[in-house]
DNA sequence: GTGAAAGCGCTAACAA
DNA sequence: TTGTTAGCGCTTTCAC
């Protein structure tokens, strides 16, 4: 409290150390608060003095500490984090344009985490948890997700997509999937198929699940029995290969083959063109893909309303981050099949 | 300082409120300094009260704020931002698992924006400065980086990747584009071709400028001129498709096709089959896809070395992180040629 | 129209 | 082993 002067060292002239509105209302000779005001767009400084911090702000190359300004205004980060295992698909694609589209609007800068490699789920979960980000959209990739008690307690909201969560209940936002394998597999009974493979992913996945669920209600109602033809756990193409092989090679081979995503359908078809095959057994895959038209015969695949699903679920999440305290919702987005020819190819009952 | 019972309000029971170290010291009945302690990991609290804040800080769904963290540690979030236009390409695929890798060894989060869509990468890019993360890695969609001179300035670690920065210099990581778009054009050549056609997208870009200027490099090595065999500014495969069958009617028409990107590539390929030329006129492809071994014929493209880009642009940024002021470096990765069948078409020179 | 003071949740520095 | 104090950069509240 003696009056020594102080000489504060220009915090400025640290490396690394970034210009604060300290700084800034320095230079002008204002208080902090009114470059607040001004860099915050508030009403109450004059336009003098309003473009004097402008232009020093710029000089100076101050960014708002947003890490400060979240922390004060209790955790308002405007951001929206997403959580997906894997980015290069066309369903992530979708999903991340969808949701964009929607946090645009809403000012939201969308941050999104990958779940591959490293980093568990639940690790990079609670990441962007403690970065207090203001909703969290997860498609799941781990097998449980009761570690997500903390956040539902605390209400921060949380919206599910592509599969629901295990060990808790949030908001959720499916496809189909039981309806796209229905599709897929009326369509290749349509067209006279009766032993129609089957080669997909993990068996406990919950999309591979609903998927098959629609492929077994599909024969049940045309009366055929599908037992034998089903090969899951194919996790990368080079398996979903190996595993339509097999299913070509039985006493008695099947006929078409539904794959129950991309990857397989890839394997699919390249154990047909292996064979030569490709003219003659019939293909339908879950999710279409950029080249699919391209191939020879062109395959026939179930789509997903992908960008439609990230709208909602951005959708959802804003509505929660606003406020919405109405029921847990689950919804449900159509799949579609779109011929192309190799889902046409026809069996031996057509 | 009177002995007056202050009764404060329980802050863990406001709606959307979250518990701090302060709920947790008071349960345990210990100051905030030892919770602190404790969460980090830091030695000096007996065992004893170790576990009894472990386990309520658990019990009440205690998640640090990496905002206040962070805060008070000046800026260091263990946090790096990654900016691409659009994360569904197997270039971003690659980029991000690579980055990945080498970020989770530094215990650091990968966030991934886009500025496809809504936000422009400047507003994205200034964003993620605003919430401090300690690097950023940038695959530039704007055309000029300027704007970047205030984290310049701050020191704020930048690897470009894919394309150099305008307007600022940075440290940057290319791939050998010129070396790319020679190993293509010399490949037709060898195989008999003299009128080589080019569909690329945007003439301003710099991967295409580069890719452009490797083909000419080798069409001049061999004496040959291709001067009205560009088309340029394609933004998608349908211009890419009409640029193509337009080459393919020429008086002279082309015998081959070097498409630029891989979005050029399936116009290509569409233009192709759609003339039932596929087996005639020879196509190479920069960036590899895929299925681009499923098509008959398979495709002969140009490939990256995209993970060891996404390696060594975080490895670069990490070193930045940790303080080296080494002098701005370029890298460049080496492309490389894979013969599928497609580039093997023989021209009328062969 | 302007500013002073307090405090968001945490950690650094120091004290006991 | 444990606690106290100050303060990171901002916004909120209230006073002038």
């Amino acid at each position: 409290m003696t009056s020594a002067e102080q000489v504060p060292t220009s915090r400025t002239s640290r490396r690394g150390a970034r210009p604060t509105m300290r700084d800034v209302a320095d230079q002008v000779g204002l208080s902090i608060k009114s470059v607040s005001r001004v860099l915050n767009g508030e009403a109450g400084v004059s336009r003098e003095k309003a473009e004097q911090v402008v232009s020093i702000a710029r000089e100076l190359g101050f960014r708002r500490n947003d890490l400060a300004r979240s922390l004060r205004r209790l955790d308002r980060t405007e951001t929206i984090g997403v959580v997906v295992e894997h980015p290069a698909t066309r369903f992530f694609d979708g999903l991340i344009r969808g949701i964009n589209e929607v946090a645009g609007k809403h000012g939201a800068l969308v941050l999104t985490a990958t779940t591959h490699g490293v980093g568990t789920e639940h690790d990079v979960v609670t990441a962007l948890s403690s970065r207090r980000v203001d909703g969290l959209i997860i498609a799941p990739s781990g097998t449980d997700q009761s570690y997500l008690r903390a956040e539902r307690a605390a209400d921060l909201p949380l919206v599910f997509v592509d599969q629901p969560p295990r060990g808790i209940t949030a908001d959720t936002v499916l496809s189909d999937n039981a309806g796209g394998g229905r599709l897929a597999t009326q369509h290749l009974i349509n067209h006279g198929h009766r032993r129609i493979g089957v080669v997909g992913s993990a068996a406990g996945k919950y999309t591979v699940r609903r998927r098959l669920t629609g492929y077994r209600d599909a024969l049940a109602a045309a009366g055929v029995d599908g037992k034998d033809l089903i090969r899951l756990d194919c996790g990368d193409p080079a398996e979903a290969e190996a595993a339509a092989a097999e299913l070509l090679q039985l006493p008695q081979p099947a006929t078409a083959l539904f794959a129950l995503n991309s990857k397989c359908t890839i394997g699919v078809i390249r154990a047909l063109q292996s064979a030569g095959l490709e003219q003659r057994i019939a293909v339908v895959g879950f999710d279409d893909f950029e080249t699919a038209d391209l191939l020879r015969p062109a395959i026939t695949v179930i789509t997903q309303e992908i960008e439609a699903i990230g709208r909602k679920a951005a959708t959802q999440v804003f509505r929660r981050i606003e406020g919405s305290d109405a029921p847990l919702r689950t919804s449900q987005s159509k799949t579609h099949l779109v011929a192309r020819g190799s889902g046409e190819i026809p069996g031996p009952c057509a």
